[in-house]
DNA sequence: AAACTCAGTGAACGTGCGTACACTCAAATA
DNA sequence: TATTTGAGTGTACGCACGTTCACTGAGTTT
């Protein structure tokens, strides 16, 4: 066969990998600060430590490197939900634990739901175009999991997509929040875990009322 | 005395402020499509019709251009307050009259709005700065308002302001479904005019159960 | 061992940028 | 009427950019 025992791994395609990835990190680091749009292919480049024409290896343009960052961004929130439904803690208290994870986990991943928050509206069209369809995805799914709970089942389909709408638009608003977020300030952090209860019972609540 | 009869106007003054303006508004618009941090000094003068250096008569740097762009979307968001203020419907029926006028003044300040939204979190961090300390502002005045209504009055200060930051919140995401708004379709219009008007809905009789 | 593949190199190009500087010439002032 | 002011002009500069092209040399295949 063409493998040979002596090489230690595959080294050709892992070390293109790990290019890929440092010009994703690179893309994704030089953005916070400055936002992706005004990110130029040699600085992406210079900072991921390859030369200009290297990066066309990888990406036929900027646009697609956007686009590679959207994805990457949002198989990090998917991951977020999945690891949320498993908790049995949900299922009890759903608002509670859903603040206390939403805090949690954009405060690990910053870089990512920065990512989108900025590049939501600030961005080229097409790196905004991609944002939309996958924020519009992720409340269908959002929408399919509420659904589920005990007091939503037998809810309008209309309904509960609008309750998802709001606890996505509300999540963004969060994560946003903690995106601004200076670190080494648990007390703020708490105060938007809090924020975040308050909206969320608040949703729930009011739509309780409401359909009576 | 300086003025002399013959003079059709006050010209000179008149004539850089017409310049000025011409600026600001080719700012406004080249930002639409490409977002304020990625137009260029040039772009802008040549939009406007004057040469490059002439653009540092009027403004330091892109920067300072962006202040004013900033101060600029935030007196025709005071105005749309004001105007709600002295309609008397809005006391009647706080919530559909302040949809109504939502949709209505955002439809017409589109670039305005859209700015906001878009340097909200995608700008030079100048740009950010400003509109955040705006919208913070903002959230205060509302609040105030908002204490004198007359369900309200005996609320804590707290209480108000959360609420005062809901709805600016809640403002600011409408007023982007707005601004993505294609033109020419009413039925989309009245559906975020029903998304506004539930979403604020939800917010007062959850606070009212809550409280309770 | 020889041939091949292809990620990364380095020099070179045309372009648009921000900014400096010396200028013009009409309106404002004296 | 003579002088001053200052908004807008035109040239020229150095710089970073995206993209081209022929190349090198280690990893892979035969």
């Amino acid at each position: 066969m063409a493998m040979s025992d002596s090489v230690p791994a595959e080294t050709r395609q892992a070390q293109k990998e790990r290019t890929r990835q440092a010009i994703l990190a690179s893309a994704l680091e030089l953005s916070q600060t400055q936002g992706f749009a005004q990110i130029s292919l040699r600085q992406v480049s210079r900072h991921a430590g390859i030369v200009p024409t290297a990066f066309y290896r990888h990406f036929e343009s900027m646009d697609e490197l956007g686009l590679a960052l959207v994805e990457q961004c949002f198989r990090t929130l998917r991951s977020m939900i999945r690891d949320a439904q498993r908790d049995s803690k949900v299922f009890d208290n759903i608002i509670d634990s859903s603040a206390e994870i939403l805090v949690g986990v954009v405060k690990q991943n910053k870089a990512d739901f920065g990512f989108i928050a900025r590049e939501r509206f600030g961005g080229q069209s097409v790196v905004q175009q991609a944002i939309r369809r996958e924020l519009e995805a992720f409340v269908s799914e959002l929408a399919v999991l509420l659904g589920r709970l005990p007091n939503i089942e037998n809810w309008d389909t209309e309904d509960v997509q609008m309750v998802s709408r709001l606890f996505v638009r509300n999540m963004v608003s969060n994560a946003e929040e903690v995106v601004e977020m200076p670190d080494g300030r648990p007390d703020l952090e708490e105060k938007i875990k809090e924020g975040a209860r308050r909206q969320m019972r608040l949703i729930v609540i009011g739509f309780k009322e409401w359909r009576s």
